[in-house]
RNA sequence: GGAGGCAUAGCUCAGCUGGUUAGAGCGCAUGCUUCACACGCAUGAGGUCACAGGUUCGAGUCCUGUUGUCUCCACCA
């Protein structure tokens, strides 16, 4: 059992081995007992073409040390896994590597053929982020991991487009979507980057039909899209303008008769007052041009290109034709004057370019109502926000809601089921491949090209991935709805907002009771992580040099919910000490370690008042613990057991126990090893569901019972190891000692020379109990026990700590000027609060309205502080007298 | 324009429902090869908890305002 352990914890020798043996242990599969309560988490979908970065490395460790805390508490635990299609990403990736590797586009191969090029890529490479999941140890149930384009997850998206379809709540409309030119596709309000750009404002001069000489003077930020006007607005209650409504402009350049209308939505204060009206090409404008009929005319192609509507410009790129378009104004001297303009400019999230605002038919679903239950759901608390603040957020979007516009120009997807009659006209919507009009019969039918927003169907993701449509899968009916649903805020309107509508519309019942949100990762400045920074910190590169347990480390402590991280460097590196500290601490226990050891508690009365206190921490840190997991605190609880390894078990309970562990007494010497087992059992299990790897890996070397860590037990509170009196007396003990550490310093004391301390305590029984344990920590040598007080204090100087009195003789003194001054400063501290102790406690209100503890508290404080002042009068008295 | 976050030690951040003389990591200073660990041990320096009011016996913690900073939403031609 004892084995030799390398002096440096290696994390590269252990993590792979000890997860292999978790996979084939079977450990990640729901390991419930048969009455066990599920606790369910599914993962956010990383995408297929994702690379693991330290979003997933966040997301991932907490999912993970929530799911391994559930697991060791009993219930049915399960981690679902599993990639997204992730359309534009995948396809332009895709399409990125045929144009260079064969020269070819994918019109080039046609839809069938470049799909398969896609599907052979995603069975190459979709694995990949899955691999890399694994470094981060998380636990989840990889047989059960799906694909937001697998067989279950498409027949979930057909079903769910054709019942919205059925109830009216997805229709096709022309509305203004945000179009990318160079993507060749409708982009959704959240795939749109606004981007600060200075621009120009053109001053336009539209003449006044049938008054020569009179202008409307429009201002613009987009000349070219003039092509496509249709109208003039200003604000009916504008003075300025009361005699021209109602009447006519002439569109220049293209001479075409524009009526100028009132409308609400024009501002007074902004610009001239009056605004052209392009109603195929703005969404404002559309909007206005429903109000007043005005026509709309789309004069951009799909490229971004002027079409045949726009005259001579037809041809030319939107760029070209602003510069045409300007140059032509102003020889026709209709060119007010040009100034500049800051605004914020919507460009593609993926390529970069201006978004275009135009006109064109996408697929929509209707979100009034289905919002409204969202809402409603919210609000009655079905599920709750981590921290609660983000719910303003959802409920911000949620009550500002839009049609969805989901219909995407891409082949890589979910393609829309719905087929057109090309006799008469008729849509067919249908769960099965259409082979005729359902109207008509006919079987000239075309599928509609278009294929669904990627988070169309990653909104069902909480029940495809159980079995949905299958209402009998017994995965649906066991584990929906799930538990807890972690992930950043940056997606709570793309994803959990319409993850909650699904899952109201659709199982009638909200998908998670609670969405537990985190911050981002940033750098050391504070900026995002991007490619295009080269900013990035790899996760996996972490992992290699510190170990996964470290970086996990490094990914909760110190960090609190909703709340952004700068990532350092130096932190993981730190966490990679802590696991070193714990792996020589272990190193400690298996080297006293006797071959028959057992993992048990010895009978209290052996249990000697270091045991005692050790393991009355260990009960407080038990319920703490918990009960910060249960909070969602993750970064409270891991600090706690921190500190609890490092400071109360490594720097005191073991540095305590080595007395005893090297004295001949057996009996004694059992006692300490059995202490030190149970308790670095007991912590090994609570540090788990943060650092996995190493903890199973100790816990596998010492006595143990059951057959990995993983599924061990959580530890539990136990009334009969909380010992109340022993702590305290303790606690006093070691305040002596730190009193006793603190002047061998001051007074430069040599580790080889006797300080010549000596000590008395008002608890005497404490410190003779175990005298080896205080000589090893004061540095023994240096230190002697006193029954009784000394009887010459001549010569002394007298230091009083919480429950002991340390005599100094004063010889030992360096210098006596820096004692005299280091006393001055703590005599002028204690009155002071000693002074703030008295008002308080002289204040009758205080007296009245504070809880009794409290003032007990205060008291206690008061004479102690008393008593030290008298202490240090005495010391300075003395002192004053060399 | 609307909403929200943050402001605590040199740096990065904890601090739960208000109650010990405000904490950690890193960094810094001093001493230490003490038989688990120098990826270590010990000791220490360093903070009018952004500013101004208010509530309270009591405020880093609750309220209001100011300043600085970041983010989200909407987007004005």
């Amino acid at each position: 059992m004892a084995r030799e352990l390398p002096k440096i914890y290696e994390p590269q020798q252990v993590e792979n081995r000890i997860y292999q043996m978790w996979e084939e242990g079977g450990y990640f599969k729901p390991q419930g007992k048969p009455d066990a309560k599920p606790f369910t988490i599914v993962m956010p979908p990383p995408n297929v073409t994702g690379q693991l970065h330290m979003g997933h490395a966040m997301d991932a460790t907490l999912q993970d040390t929530l799911i391994r805390f559930k697991r060791m508490q009993g219930f049915d635990a399960l981690w679902v896994p599993g990639t997204d299609h992730a359309g534009i990403a995948t396809q332009i990736k895709v399409e990125e590597q045929l144009r260079k590797n064969e020269g070819l586009s994918r019109h080039d191969l046609g839809r069938e053929k470049f799909l398969e090029r896609v599907w052979a890529w995603k069975h190459q490479y979709g694995n990949r982020i899955v691999e890399q999941q694994k470094k981060l140890g998380a636990s989840c149930d990889w047989d059960r991991a799906r694909f937001t384009m697998d067989e279950g997850c498409s027949k979930a998206v057909r079903e769910v487009f054709v019942s919205l379809y059925e109830k009216g709540l997805i229709y096709k409309g022309s509305r203004i979507v945000n179009w990318c030119p160079h993507c060749i596709t409708a982009l959704s309000d959240a795939e749109v980057e606004y981007v600060d750009k200075p621009g120009k404002l053109w001053h336009l001069k539209y003449p006044i039909a049938g008054e020569e000489g009179r202008y409307v003077i429009v201002a613009t930020t987009r000349p070219e899209t003039m092509l496509g006007d249709s109208g003039v607005a200003v604000n009916p209650n504008d003075e300025r303008y009361q005699d021209i409504i109602g009447k006519k402009c002439i569109l220049p350049l293209m001479n075409r008769e524009i009526p100028i209308v009132a409308d609400d939505y024009v501002d007074l204060g902004f610009g001239t007052g009056c605004v052209k009206m392009t109603p195929a090409h703005d969404p404002n404008d559309f909007e206005v041009g429903l109000r007043h009929n005005l026509e709309m005319i789309r004069v951009l192609d799909d490229a971004g290109k002027v079409n045949e509507l726009g005259g001579k410009y037809q041809g030319m790129d939107r760029y070209e034709a602003r510069k045409a378009i300007i140059a032509d104004l102003e020889e026709l001297g209709l060119l007010e004057k040009i100034e500049d303009h800051q605004h914020n400019v919507g460009t593609c999230y993926r390529c970069g370019n201006d978004v275009e605002p135009i006109v064109s038919a996408q697929w929509f679903v209707s979100m009034k109502t289905l919002a409204e239950e969202a809402i409603r759901s919210v609000n009655d608390g079905e599920t709750k926000f981590v921290p609660e603040r983000f719910t303003k957020n959802y409920m911000n979007w949620m009550n500002n809601i839009r049609d969805w516009c989901i219909s995407r120009q891409l082949w890589w997807g979910h393609q829309i089921p719905v087929w057109y009659c090309a006799d008469c006209g008729h849509m067919t919507c249908s769960r099965e491949d259409a082979t005729c009009c359902e109207k008509c019969g006919s079987t000239h039918i075309e599928r509609d090209p278009d294929v669904l927003d990627t988070w169309f169907s990653s909104a069902l993701w909480p029940f495809e991935t159980l079995g949905w449509p299958d209402a009998e899968a017994e995965d649906l009916k066991k584990y929906y709805p799930t538990s807890v649903l972690v992930t950043g805020y940056d997606i709570i309107t793309f994803w959990v907002s319409r993850m909650i509508v699904s899952g109201l519309e659709h199982m009638g019942q909200a998908p998670f009771h609670t969405v537990l949100i985190h911050g981002l990762v940033r750098d050391n400045l504070g900026r995002k992580m991007s490619k295009s920074l080269g900013n990035g910190i790899d996760p996996l590169e972490m992992i290699e040099k510190y170990g996964c347990d470290a970086l996990r480390m490094n990914m909760v402590t110190g960090n609190s919910p909703g709340n952004d991280m700068r990532f350092y460097v130096e932190r993981t590196e730190a966490m990679r000490n802590f696991a070193n500290k714990l792996w020589n601490a272990s190193r400690y226990v298996l080297m006293n370690l006797s071959e028959d050891a057992k993992n048990a508690l010895p009978a209290v009365e052996k249990l000697e008042i270091a045991d005692k206190w050790v393991l009355s921490k260990l009960n407080t840190l038990i319920a703490e613990v918990t009960e910060n997991l249960e909070k969602y605190e993750l970064g409270v609880a891991v600090q706690k057991v921190y500190d609890f390894i490092w400071d109360t078990y490594c720097d005191w309970y073991i540095e305590l126990t080595k007395a005893r562990l090297y004295s001949e007494d057996q009996e004694r010497k059992e006692t300490a090893m059995s202490v030190l087992v149970y308790v670095l059992d007991q912590t090994l299990r609570l540090l788990h569901p943060f650092m996995p790897f190493i903890t199973e890996e100790i816990w596998q070397s010492i006595p143990h019972e059951g057959e990995a860590l993983i599924v061990a037990q959580w530890p539990e509170f136990r009334q009969e190891l909380a010992f109340k009196a022993e702590e305290e007396q303790m606690e006093s003990v070691m305040n002596a000692i730190r009193a006793i550490r603190n002047r061998r310093t001051e007074m430069n004391v040599p580790p080889s020379k006797k300080a010549a301390l000596f000590v008395l305590t008002a608890k005497p029984q404490i410190f003779t109990e175990g005298e080896g344990f205080l000589q090893r920590l004061a540095y023994a040598d240096a230190v002697t026990l006193l029954d009784t007080e000394p009887e010459n204090l001549d010569g002394m100087v007298t230091i009083t700590t919480a429950d002991a009195k340390l005599y100094i003789p004063m010889g030992q003194l360096v210098d006596v000027a820096k004692e005299l001054e280091r006393i001055g400063k703590e005599l002028e501290n204690a009155r002071k609060f000693l002074k703030s102790l008295d008002a308080k406690l002289s204040n009758e209100k205080f007296v009245a309205r504070a809880p009794e503890a409290v003032v007990n508290a205060e008291r206690e404080k008061q004479a102690k502080t008393r008593d030290l002042i008298a202490q240090l009068e005495q010391s300075e008295a003395a002192l004053k007298k060399l």
